[in-house]
DNA sequence: CCAGAATCTTGACACTTGTCAAGAACGAAT
DNA sequence: ATTCGTTCTTGACAAGTGTCAAGATTCTGG
C-alpha cells in the first residue's frame, strides 16, 4: 500500500487548493465588474461578451474558461452588483442627530448618487426589469431589492425615531415610494431635464416629515 | 397651359391620398401591436423582427416597407402602447359612491390586471427602462408616465373627495407608491410567489386611508 | 531547468440579425 | 385584358454573436 500523505502535506495540498479557488473568484469578480462597467454603459440589449473584453484586460475566450456560458456571467454579475450600493446612506443614519442633519444628509448623499452614479442606477433598473423575463436573475435581483427596502427602512426608521415617533407606512410601501420617485427622476435626468434634481430633493424632504 | 383639374376631381384625387394615408397608418399599427406582442413575450433584448414577423401575417421585408429602422418601429409601439391602459380605472372612479366601492372597485381590476395582463405590464417595466439608454424612446415613456400618473392621481382624489378630504401626497409621490408596490408584485408574482397578489392588495387597502 | 498545470489568446464555426433591393403578387383604373 | 402603382416576399449581404477548441503563454513545483 503507497504510503500515505502525512498531514503536513496533507494541509499544504489543501492549502493550495484553496488560494487556487480564491483566485479563480477574485478574477470571476474582475470579469463580472468589468462586465458591469459595459452593462452601464450600454445596456443588457447591447452588450456582448467581445464589448465586454473590448472594456477589460482580456480577450472574449476568457470568458469561457471562467464562466459556464454568458447568462452564467450575468448572474455573477448581478449577485456582485448587491455590495455596492446598499449600504450607502448608513453612516448617514448612523452620525445624524437630529432629523435636519439627517434630513440634510440623506439629501445630500441622494443628490451625488443620482449625478454621479446615474450609469449604475439605470443598470440596476434594466437588470430588475430584465428579471421579470429572465428566472435565472430573480433570487439575486429579489434579495438585492430586499436589501434595498431594507436600506431606506433604516433611514425611515431613523428619522421617526429622531422625532420619538414610528414610521407611519410599511417597509414595502416606503421602498416603493422612494425608488419610485428616484427612479422618475433618473430617468428625467438622464433625458436632460434640470429640474430633475430639485425636484426631487423637494418632493423627498417634504415626504419625510409625513410618512415617518 | 394644361386644363387645371376641377375642383370636384381635386377634392377625389385628395380623398384617395388620405384613404391611402389611413390604411399605411392603419398597417403600421397592426404591425407595432404584432411587435408589441412579441416584445410582451421576450423583451426588448431578444425580440427581432424575424421573431416579430413569425408572430404576424407578414415576413421581415415588410417592416422596412412601413418603418425607416428597427427603432422606428419601436417608437412606434411605445407610442401605441399608451393608449392600452392608461384609462383602465376610469369607471371604478366614474360610478363608486362610497371609499369602500372605490377601494373594493379599484382592488379587483389590480388584482384582474396583474393576473391577466402580466406580460403587458413586464412590457412597460422593460421599455421604461430601456428609455433609460435609448433616448428616442424617452419622451414617449415620459408622456405616458405623466398619463399613468394622472390615473393614480384620479383615483386617489376621488378617494379623497368621497372622505371630504384631499391626498396628503402629491402625484408625482402617489404614482412612485402605488407604481413601485406594483412593479414589486409583478416581479414576485412572476417569480412564481403567490402572496404576491394577497400582499399588494392588502397593503393598497392599508395604503388608501393614510395618503389620502 | 524542465515538466506539467493553469491561464489566456486566437480563430473558426454556425447562427442570427438588420437592412436592402429585385421582383412577385395583388389591386385598381382604363 | 392590360398597365401601372401598391404592397409584400424573398433572398442576399455584411456584420455581429456565443461558443468551442487548439495551442500559445505564463506560472509553479520539483
Amino acid at each position: 500500500m503507497a504510503r500515505q500523505v502525512t498531514g503536513a502535506a496533507r494541509r499544504v495540498a489543501d492549502a493550495a487548493e484553496v488560494l487556487r479557488d480564491e483566485k479563480f473568484n477574485a478574477r470571476r469578480i474582475e470579469l463580472a465588474e468589468a462586465a458591469l462597467e459595459t452593462l452601464g454603459e450600454l445596456g443588457f440589449a447591447r452588450t456582448s461578451l467581445r464589448e465586454i473584453a473590448q472594456n477589460s484586460a482580456f480577450t472574449h475566450g476568457v470568458f469561457h474558461y471562467y464562466f459556464s456560458d454568458k447568462l452564467d456571467l450575468i448572474c455573477c454579475c448581478v449577485r456582485h452588483y448587491k455590495a455596492k450600493c446598499v449600504t450607502r446612506y448608513d453612516d448617514v443614519v448612523a452620525t445624524a442627530t437630529s432629523r435636519d442633519e439627517l434630513t440634510e444628509g440623506f439629501l445630500g448623499k441622494l443628490a451625488a448618487t443620482l449625478q454621479n452614479e446615474a450609469r449604475m442606477h439605470r443598470l440596476w433598473y434594466d437588470l430588475r426589469s430584465q428579471a421579470m423575463f429572465e428566472a435565472a436573475f430573480r433570487k439575486d435581483v429579489l434579495e438585492i431589492d430586499k436589501s434595498l427596502e431594507a436600506m431606506i427602512w433604516r433611514i425611515a426608521s431613523r428619522y421617526a425615531e429622531l422625532g420619538g415617533k414610528r414610521p407611519a407606512s410599511s417597509p414595502a410601501a416606503l421602498y416603493a415610494l422612494f425608488d419610485g420617485l428616484f427612479q422618475s427622476a433618473l430617468l428625467k435626468h438622464l433625458a436632460g431635464d434640470k429640474t430633475a434634481m430639485p425636484e426631487l430633493l423637494d418632493e423627498v424632504r417634504h415626504l419625510l416629515p409625513t410618512v415617518c
